[in-house]
DNA sequence: TTCTTCTGTCACATAATTGTCATACAATCG
DNA sequence: CGATTGTATGACAATTATGTGACAGAAGAA
């Protein structure tokens, strides 16, 4: 539901076959206080990293069936998942199969027998680097300016103050006009899809957008579609 | 995604007490037209740094007299030279020492033996992660004036006292403005990438540096930018 | 050494945001 | 026209994020 705050709520997966190895590697990271989920292939890593969406994904080259180097290579080119970082694990003596892992896409490699320390290390430096992504250009609607840089909204040069949640709100509205969602949908969306919360919230933050948009009436653009949802849209704004 | 292919700039700096190794590094290095120094001790190594200001030094741990940890330790100490990135050769089975080479501020460290292709690929890594032309003007904001040679920041020719980390910080905002930064980032870019420390420290030192902006109330400009980061900008500065 | 400065972390204080509710209002339909 | 359903809105307590002082250890200076 929030941002990268605590860095105790990042969920890195482990993709490993060898047990003894996945064991180890979880209580390194559990003692740097990090979700761990396991997997012990490439299936099995797939299907969690649909469902659980983990913030770093630890991948032995070395797997059954579809190796993981084949597995790093998939999640690159699928859009949901190739922003997901990853760390190659490569035994001694495999060299050569670093660089071929950096080509694929991976963002780090480490070399196994490697201490906790490092792996802990390395980890952060990795999640810290990659965990930028999203718009960098700002977006005008008349005199209203939404600049991702600075994160700041502007009517007429004059900045608007809002939370944190009604920013997300408007951004996503901006990023996906003349398009009806329900309630369920911006849930999804501006909340994030593993969160419980009341549909009624999503009006209550839609009031509160309204409200810091009245400024220039550009709440006028905030439509609502009884019995379904809520759109945005500059092309529809009938009412006065 | 590599839009600077010119390397011939930049300046790799060598140091190895053993020729051979040397010759192997320079070889590689030049055939991705990297401009070559040569160092075989600390001492030497030290007075070509200061004279020809390498843009990258591959460090060998392992030299007489002075050893290249000690050689690092003391680069990285001094303001004049702690910019330029380290990266650290180690020889197989000294794993442990890795980790007090990244403590000692190198960016990175390499395995002997390792591929010419893998030391490129990790050079060009280090050297696009640290690509800062040092600043050499003053800069000012209103009557706040930072001088990077002299490393003094005045208010109405006033200098104002702050520590390292706090100077640093004031640094990168003055140069990074009108942006966004979460505290991740902040450590990344004041603190370096591979130390760890809590993101609230990042808070701290925000505090601290605002204590001594506030003579004449220029903590203003440090804006906290609440669920994301801080911001530092001088247009943005009122609020209601 | 001893003294000073700086740093990172903690605990607590303060402030802002959030989700939910109760109620008011508006639209739709028989 | 009521009755019914869907949405708007203000209030509020819980939660969360940030501000702030204190402190112990580290690093440096004398």
């Amino acid at each position: 539901m929030n941002l990268d705050n605590s860095n105790q709520n990042k969920t890195i997966l482990i993709v490993d076959d060898e047990a003894p190895i996945r064991d180890m590697l979880r209580v390194a990271l559990e003692m740097a206080d990090y979700r761990c989920l396991e997997a012990a292939d490439a299936q099995q890593a797939h299907s969690i990293i649909v469902d659980e969406k983990p913030n770093l994904i630890l991948l032995d080259w070395m797997l059954p069936v579809t190796s993981g180097i084949e597995l790093a290579r998939r999640l690159k080119k699928d859009e949901l998942t190739q922003s997901i970082p990853i760390i190659m694990l490569t035994a001694k003596g495999e060299e050569d199969n670093k660089i071929q892992g950096l080509e694929v896409g991976a963002d780090d490699y480490i070399t196994k027998p490697f201490s906790p320390r490092e792996l802990v290390a390395r980890l952060k430096a990795v999640l810290r680097r990659t965990n930028n992504a999203g718009i960098e250009e700002p977006i005008m609607i008349e005199d209203l300016c939404m600049d991702p840089i600075s994160h700041v909204v502007t009517v007429n040069d004059q900045a608007i103050q809002m939370g944190p949640t009604e920013y997300r709100l408007l951004e996503f509205f901006l990023t996906h006009q003349d398009r009806v969602y329900t309630r369920s949908q911006l849930l999804d969306h501006v909340w994030g899809g593993n969160v419980y919360v009341e549909e009624r919230t999503v009006d209550v933050h839609i009031r509160r957008l309204r409200k810091v948009l009245q400024i220039e009436n550009y709440d006028r653009f905030i439509q609502t579609v009884r019995g379904t949802g809520y759109r945005f849209s500059t092309k529809l704004a009938i009412k006065a």
